[in-house]
DNA sequence: AGTACCACCTGACGGC
DNA sequence: TGCCGTCAGGTGGTAC
């Protein structure tokens, strides 16, 4: 599920739920979440120290630790089914915990990923760990004046580009249809086509539909009744004209769009 | 710079 | 029931 939206709701679960509180152990139950560290350095880094406060780029959520000492950020990435879980210390940890980060005070934060393609990394500053990683701004912190300078003059078709994490940081397969039909743009629209006022249009979407999805998954409000995710399948009427919603494959991802209200 | 395809993983679901 | 293909909100590598 992660996408900006719901690597933000992670921030905010983890900000209420464990923030200050003294790492006893960290336990890995399965190393291949672990981006090029091992194990025990892990377990050197965090243990005895806390988390002090998180920040998102992108999909990555960054943990920042203290006391202060070399690498002082962890870096979790979430994959298609990544999540975290804060309870008490007992019992069995939930299905697919990769790693199982112990409170003193009888607390523990589960990261869990059924189909292990999320990450576990650390860093030492979130603007070296972003330069390493490649990553472009955040898509949503990003104002006109820097989506322009990102997109424009890119010829890639609009989803594949708004998808690139170099470009912009956050964007997946939900959020970058969603945005193509609020821009009423065709997924496969060229961005060297989309010029002028469509491409505003197209900035002014990213801002509103991230905006709005965070709202909704982050915060919990209800979806839009003009909003397409709750539609996304073949034939589901569009919630603007009640025409068809087509399926079509787009860098091998399922891609839903309406035919009479997206124009190429 | 851009696209297509494969690989990495696990599980759910539908057809036969 | 078992097997098989397809799909699922991730990224990274390759070849062209």
């Amino acid at each position: 599920m992660p996408e900006l939206p719901d690597v933000e709701k992670f921030k905010r679960y983890l900000d209420a739920t464990s923030l200050g509180r003294r790492i006893a152990e960290v336990a890995v139950t399965d190393r291949r979440l672990l981006d090029g560290i091992s194990p025990r350095r892990l377990a050197d880094r965090l243990e005895g120290r806390w988390f002090a406060e998180t920040r998102r780029h992108g999909k990555w959520l960054l943990v920042r630790l203290e006391p202060e000492d070399r690498d002082d950020w962890l870096a979790l990435h979430f994959g298609m089914t990544g999540t975290l879980f804060h309870e008490k210390d007992a019992g069995e940890p939930p299905e697919y915990t990769r790693v199982l980060v112990r409170f003193t005070g009888g607390r523990r934060l589960a990261v869990v990923s059924m189909r292990m393609l999320g990450r576990v990394d650390l860093a030492r500053s979130p603007e070296r760990f972003v330069r390493r990683r490649d990553l472009g701004p955040d898509a949503l912190r990003a104002d006109w004046p820097t989506f322009r300078e990102r997109l424009g003059g890119r010829r890639g078709m609009v989803k594949t580009t708004l998808m690139n994490q170099s470009v912009l940081a956050g964007i997946g397969n939900i959020s970058a249809d969603e945005i193509a039909f609020h821009a009423r743009l065709h997924p496969r629209a060229r961005l060297d086509h989309v010029s002028g006022e469509r491409f505003r249009r197209l900035f002014d979407a990213t801002q509103e539909s991230l905006a709005v999805l965070v709202r909704c998954i982050a915060g919990g409000e209800a979806m839009p009744d003009d909003f397409l995710s709750p539609h996304r399948a073949e034939g589901e009427p569009c919630p603007r004209c009640g025409r068809a919603v087509r399926r079509i494959v787009l860098n091998q991802r399922g891609t839903y769009y309406c035919p009479a209200c997206q124009r190429v």
